[in-house]
Formats: structure tokens, sequence, C-alpha cells
DNA sequence: GTGGTCTAGACCACA
DNA sequence: GTGGTCTAGACCACT
């Protein structure tokens, strides 16, 4: 299950192994993409229903995707229209900012370590990851 | 929810969000500690109960998760004793434990992306730490 | 179409005319009744199955309410057992806790005003909503 | 989302929550504006792009309620020239204007008890806002 | 054309 | 017993 979207150059992935829902998977695909800047505010995501064709999935499916990612306000959407990404202008300082993102980061390095990964694995995987996008 | 048990060492952590079943992750985090030497053979792993309270979680779903390490014969439940690490190896592959990895950063990049964190400013927030902990 | 659940001393209002989905209807009702303290963290809500049969909706309208709610922090669902009132700590102190509270009130009377309300109206209708309730 | 419109001295302000369409709100907003003297016979409204632009909003969402009003009689379109209020009387009883003011409170409550804020709670801070403002 | 709501019903996962 | 996911399909609301 695989799809390139002309407009936003997004390609969605569906997993049907691994237990993970397809709706949440849609979800975490277009935060990955929000977060690398393949996507943008005001970009408009694919229609529901083009998705739904697209993966082979009931529109409701996709829908219940956007939907989730409408109530936490990363998308935006207009009746009639279509889903954006929302431009959640987070009005924080910039040390109020920093604050969120090193908490985010101590509870994921703290989850990390439960698995057995130590801070330097961690930032070497992150580097080739890094790496691999550029290429 | 965390927890530093005393005879193990384990700390265990779950993370509610994400979708991955708590039971889930006590079983990956047991595996992970014995593939790489923090668990070994003949040792006691905490008591459902006391896990239990720990985790704040239903004995349940940590009976369930022992069970079914019981199961795939990773430990061994001693009635009215205890439940004890087994003899059976776990050799997991770099690339399984790279996998573990990436779904961690994947999980924990979709959730900074939703408070409008790019990739490229938690690379450089990671690094300014890794920096600040070097002196 | 109305109900009385023992439990939370709840009792749901569905209006089929209107507009308004029965879904929202549900979180508006759960919100207020958050909001005027009938409803206190912790304390479980009627199962999906039994709202629904008491409404005489469909399930998937009901689990869609505690859905949204559950994104929203507003509840906390745990699969097998139930969804409870979530014990939400918002971590502001109390000048911040004030602002928010000022911003939701500035905002309120604007929309309230540019449908010809004033604000000495606005505050006579609450006073009586007040007394109403009392009694 | 507002805007103060030259002629009419009308203030709109639209809710994307809550449901209420746009096209509905701004109907609603120039019902009550009639109704209470703020708008009179033979006033021009903005023009359709003109209060678009002001809410950021599709033109043919205005064109949908000024084309609901003129439907109703309220209001008297001419081909080139623009949308003008017609002198068909709007009178709404008090328990309408209460209604109105209902919605609009039950909504704000329910976004404020969202915030973790309960009645008792604003109706103090309203109070205590209500007594600095006389000073 | 867009998205939104609701139903009916199947099957799964968790406690 | 809980809630979660997904499908299929109907009908509505908005642009």
């Amino acid at each position: 299950m695989t799809t390139d979207r002309q407009g936003s150059g997004l390609q969605f992935i569906l997993d049907p192994t691994g237990g993970v829902p397809y709706y949440r998977q849609i979800i975490m695909q277009i935060e990955m993409a929000i977060a690398d800047g393949r996507l943008r505010t005001g970009i408009q995501l694919p229609t529901v229903r083009a998705l739904a064709v697209d993966l082979q999935i009931n529109p409701n499916t996709v829908a219940r995707a956007y939907n989730e990612l409408e109530i936490r306000g990363i998308v935006n959407t207009q009746q009639g229209t279509g889903t954006f990404i929302s431009d959640k202008k987070i009005d924080l300082t910039d040390s109020e900012r920093s604050e969120v993102l090193a908490g985010l980061v101590r509870s994921f390095l703290a989850t990390a370590s439960s698995y057995g990964f130590t801070v330097d694995q961690i930032m070497t995987y992150l580097d080739e990851r890094k790496e691999g996008q550029k290429q």
C-alpha cells in the first residue's frame, strides 16, 4: 500500500502488519512530514476520498486520521474546501519553547534508556538518519 | 510512570501515548535488558503485584506480560516463589535493535512535530545538549 | 431521548433538532458536568455500550464523543476497563491561569457583544442561571 | 476573526469552534442587530467581497448568508449596487434572545471547563472583573 | 466537488 | 466484560 501525491510530494505507506492502526500511521506520517519540512502551513492535504482510493482503504479511516489532527490543531478543515496544514502559531517565548523541547527530549531519552539504549547510540542513530535523508 | 526495582536494577518506563499496549512495552523492555546483559539467567523479576503498584497499572497487565514471556520460554515462573529469567538466550541482531530504536525515534519526532518543532531544530538542540554535557 | 445514570448522577439529553450532532451534544454535556462539579477526576463515565442503549443511538456515536474528549485530554480511557474523567493537572501558576481565563472571557464577551448583548445583560443572565441551579 | 465596518458599525465575530457554520453565525448576528436597532431599514451591508476579506472566509459563504436573508425578506439585494436592510421587522421575544445567549454561554462554559475551570471560578472572576470596572 | 454525521455490523485487543 | 478498528453505505451540509 503506497501512494504518491502530486501536490504535497507526500508518499504514504501503510503497513498492515505490526498492529499499528492505519489511521495512526497516517497521522504519524503527516506529523513527520511537517517536522522535516515537507509539509508547510497552508498546504492542502489530499482529499479524504482521494487518499482513501490511493491507499485502498475506507474513506472513514482517512477521515478519522484527519479528524484527530484537526482536534489537535495540526490541520484545519473547511467543509466543502479541503483539509490544510494549520498555521498553529504557538505563541511561546523562545525560552518557553526550549523548555517544552527539553521536556520532550528528556522523556524520550528516559524511555529509550529503559530499552537499553545509551545517549551515544541514540545520537549516532539520529546522525545516520539525518545523513540518509540528505542523499 | 517509572520504577526502579532493587533486585534487577531495571527501570521500566511506560508510554501511554502511541498506542503500544503496556504489556507489550514491558515485554520489549525485559527482552532488551536480557539481550544486552542487564538481566541474566536466574535473576528474579519484580513480583506481579509489586510491579503493578510501581507502574500504577492493573496487575493483570503485568501478569499478561510475564505470561507471554513464559510461553516463549524467556522467563520461568515458580508458583509461590516468583518469576525468574530462564537460560534462553535472546540474540538480537543490530538491525532488530535498530528497528526498536527507529520506532522510538519516529514516535518522538511525531510528538515533537505536533508542538511545531522541526527535525532540524531538534537536532540542533540535541547537539547543543551534547556539547553542554561534554564540558 | 434522555437517560439517568446511577453512578455519575448524569442525565444526558439529546436534541435531534437544531442540527447539533449527537456526539457534540454528549461532549458538551460532559464538559458542563465537569465545569459545575457533577463530574470529578477519576469518576467513570457510562460505558460506551450502556450510554448508547440509554440514548438509543449507535455505540460508534458515543465512542466518537469519548474519543474526542480523550484526544483533548479531558478523559482517560483504558481498554477493557472503561473511560474516566482525567486528572488533567494543568501545571500553570495562578497568574497564568488567570491570564488564560481572562482571554477566554474577553473572547466570549466580544462574541456575545457582536450579537448585541451588553456585559450587564450577560451578567444578569449568568446570575439567574446560577440561582436556577441552586434550587 | 473580527471586523469593523464603516457604514453599519457592525462588528462580526466568527467562532470556528462549536460546529455552528459561518454563514449561520453571520445570519444570526445580522438578525440580532436588526432586532435591537443597530441596523435599520435601508442601511447597506458590507459587500460580499469586502466582508469575506475582513472575515478571511470564502465569499461564497458570505453570499450564502446574504442569500438566505434575502429569501426570508430580511435584506434586499440590488444588482450592482449592494445589499440593504429591507423594511421587514424582526421581533425577537425575550425568550428567543435568551436562547441565543444561553447557547453562547453554554459553549463558553464548555470551553472553559476543558481548561479546568469550574463555573464557580468563572463567576468569581466575572464578579471581580465587574467590580474592577466600576471603580 | 468538498468534508460531516450516523448507522449497522464484523472482528480484534485488553483486563 | 471493557474499548478499538475498520468497513460499507446512506444522507446531509458547505463551497
